[in-house]
DNA sequence: ATTACTTGTCCTATTTTGGTCAAATATAAG
DNA sequence: CTTATATTTGACCAAAATAGGACAAGTAAT
């Protein structure tokens, strides 16, 4: 599940236009479309607004949020899953903060 | 190990300064400095200088650097870790590619 | 025929990249 | 200790990339 696809869900749940949801976030349908189809990635405040108008959890959507930016990083490069692996190393060695 | 704690290894194993590594990659020796404590992230091209230089694996080095790009995304996040596993998923899912 | 959605092109303001340079610190040598 | 030599750090910067969008035209669904 991408934060594109928990978008339009949570939209589509509430049954709700493109139109309604891009007006109340304040921007564009056309980039709300976007939006939905993972090929623009929506300000990161305007999660809050999102999680308050469907009502629902705000660290679920800032998780999607950020495992998207993640893969704008490494989706067109061979060794992704490596670097995933090696970096999720570096921030557990760091969150152990052994004093 | 992260990519700057590598380029220093292969440094001093070679025993060379950074002085003269700096000059071999034309950047001046504070920035190199700086790339070996990963306050900065050498340009992804000199990679190919590095590898030919302490004949090291070119991949290996791609891997390192490519886990530090992820890693500055994600430093400051608390919810780093899952983040990292969905974009697992989604590369995992992807490269499976049924048709 | 409308309404809803998608897509392509374009734009600019902000952020990031990749770096310099000088000064501050370490380290080593005499 | 003193002095070279090596490394680190902070402040700053231009150029390149990205973010976040608008808008119009094209498709799809109703």
């Amino acid at each position: 599940m991408t934060i594109g696809q928990l978008i339009k869900q949570l939209r589509e749940n509430a049954g709700m236009k493109q139109r309604e949801l891009a007006a109340k976030l304040e921007i564009g349908e056309g980039f709300l479309s976007k939006v939905e189809n993972d090929q623009k990635l929506i300000k990161r405040d305007d999660l809050t607004k999102i999680s308050q108008l469907f009502n629902t959890k705000l660290s679920e959507l800032e998780t999607l949020w950020l495992a998207n930016k993640i893969y704008n990083v490494i989706k067109y490069e061979s060794n992704a899953i490596d670097a995933l692996h090696v970096a999720e190393e570096e921030i557990s060695y760091l969150t152990k903060q052994k004093k």
